[in-house]
RNA sequence: GGCGCGUUAGCAAAGCGGUUAUGCCGCGGCCUGCAAAGCCGUUUAGGGCGGUUCGACUCCGCCACGCGCCUCCA
């Protein structure tokens, strides 16, 4: 049985589908301006392991994740860059296509982008306005009316009278309510606009995640996710659009993950603090960065640093250590067998994927024991289950793909930088061969140097009943 | 000010009212020409003060500290 905690109730509760075997999962995702960083990271990955689990576990599942490609911070930036809109979003939209193919995250089902919905939106508005949940301000505006909507705060857990108090804000003299949210904006000279019953505008941002998730889940879905900071006034004005639109329950569970921080501090935008993912791979495989991310409870706060990375670096070369020459078959997981079941009951628990490594590790070290074929398939298969461990060893030990990302360059944007070294695989090979010599002469002074330099350049050596192999540091 | 979350060993990070979490690092041993990898063993825990209990890191209360939301933010 599956327990997911709950936002709405503030607890795990067991998760049960509205139709049964089926799941609907609607997942706030990027205002693509700009490169996504590692925070975004976090909710691509995290959303991406809860669609799998719940793939593996037999549901059909519909996962829509939206764009949104209308917004100020984007026309400013279009402005600034001397850019048009569709130019810069599209531009954004590629690079975190890019971004998340490498952390191995799977496309969501649908990818709605905002400007394709402007039509929805208008009717919800018109809905809105004729249910008495909405009104047409004197400056253009339509705003939301918060106290129109009994259950305002039912998510966030804050009450209007709370939220008054804390105002701080300069109130808009148009609101009926301060808390009043903007649902169509009028257009300024020179803003895009779309034309609409109160005139050229554009819509708030909150509105376009009711429409697009009616229009792919239905009125009444499963599962809402997105970041913590989302909570509110996102996801509580989402409901209140839906919910006072369509009269019924938006989605029954609310999911939202921990923030990654930096020294401690949320890395956002607006401190400034954020590693972009690109910036981050060029220093580390994504599958670290993706292993670094899973092997933390989703909902706790990440400390994002190089010394952590370096850590989980080293955790999954341990693992990938343990499948090196192991012939695997990926057969079906066998969910009776010991670790199996204490795998499944990690993830059926809120998705509780540190204790889901640990399994992996107790396999490895049960591996590294028995060399069994049978371990070695329960390991990789387990781990591909939350998108790991499904490359070859050695690609991963000694870095192969590092070629690969050499060659992608987006917009003078390095990718990847290789460490650059006089060693590839060949030179590297070769001095292999003339080590082994080395040791059958019993030369170990030169075995010893050949070793050390290789050292240097960061190629670690191992002799192994197989042979001598190696790996990058 | 309002609301919420957290505080676990050197670092990271989970479960659990009593039985080894796990990973990295450190230390000792085995293996190795020597290493590396691996295996075995091992040192470091549960913010503070009370309470419940035969027994609390785990439940309850208070305090301290940290973080987040209340404004765009994943």
């Amino acid at each position: 049985m599956l327990s997911i905690y709950n936002t709405l109730t503030r607890r795990k509760d067991v998760f049960v589908p509205i139709q049964p075997g089926k799941v609907r999962m609607y997942v706030c995702g990027m205002t693509v301006y700009d490169f996504c960083h590692l925070g975004h990271a976090r909710v691509m990955v995290v959303f991406d392991m809860v669609s799998r689990w719940f793939r593996a576990s037999g549901f059909d599942v519909t996962y829509v994740r939206n764009i949104t490609d209308i917004d100020d911070k984007i026309i400013k930036r279009a402005n600034e860059n001397g850019e048009t809109i569709d130019k810069l979003t599209q531009r954004f939209i590629d690079a975190m296509d890019e971004d998340s193919a490498k952390l191995g995250i799977i496309r969501p089902d649908i990818e709605p982008r905002a400007t394709q919905y402007i039509q929805g939106m208008l009717d919800m508005i018109a809905t809105l306005i004729e249910k008495g949940h909405a009104y047409h301000a004197d400056n253009g505006d339509v705003f939301y009316s918060v106290r129109s909507f009994a259950e305002y705060g039912k998510l966030s857990g804050k009450s209007l009278e709370d939220l008054r108090a804390g105002e701080r804000v300069e109130v808009d003299s148009f609101k009926k309510d301060p808390m009043d949210f903007v649902l169509w904006k009028s257009a300024k000279p020179g803003e895009p606009s779309w034309d609409s019953p109160w005139g050229p505008g554009r819509p708030g941002w909150h509105i376009e995640c009711s429409v697009m998730s009616a229009s792919h889940l239905g009125r009444h879905f499963d599962i809402h996710g997105g970041g913590m900071d989302l909570q509110f006034p996102h996801h509580e004005n989402e409901i209140a659009q839906s919910e006072g639109a369509h009269g019924c329950v938006m989605a029954n569970t609310w999911m939202h993950n921990g923030f990654v921080r930096v020294d401690d501090e949320k890395m956002s935008k607006s401190l400034g603090n954020f590693f972009t993912i690109r910036e981050v791979l060029k220093k580390y495989d994504p599958e670290v960065v993706r292993f670094f991310i899973l092997r933390a409870h989703y909902r706790s706060p990440l400390n994002y640093s190089d010394a952590h990375l370096d850590d989980a670096k080293a955790s999954l070369t341990r693992l990938y250590t343990a499948l090196r020459w192991k012939e695997v078959s990926t057969n079906n997981i066998d969910w009776n067998h010991p670790q199996a079941a204490r795998f499944k009951d990690a993830m059926d628990d809120d998705f509780n994927t540190p204790e889901a490594m640990a399994v992996l590790f107790d396999l490895a070290n049960e591996l590294n024991k028995t060399g069994s074929g049978e371990t070695a398939a329960l390991l990789k298969n387990l781990g591909g289950v939350v998108g790991l461990l499904q490359r070859e060893p050695n690609e991963f030990l000694q870095g192969t793909t590092q070629n690969l990302y050499a060659s992608l360059f987006v917009n003078n944007n390095t990718f990847f930088s290789p460490t650059v070294t006089n060693y590839d695989n060949q030179k590297i090979d070769e001095l292999i061969k003339v080590r082994i010599e080395a040791k059958k002469a019993k030369n170990f002074a030169e075995a010893d140097r050949i070793r050390k330099e290789l050292a240097d350049a960061g190629i670690v050596l191992e002799d192994t009943p197989q042979g001598t192999t190696w790996r990058r540091a």
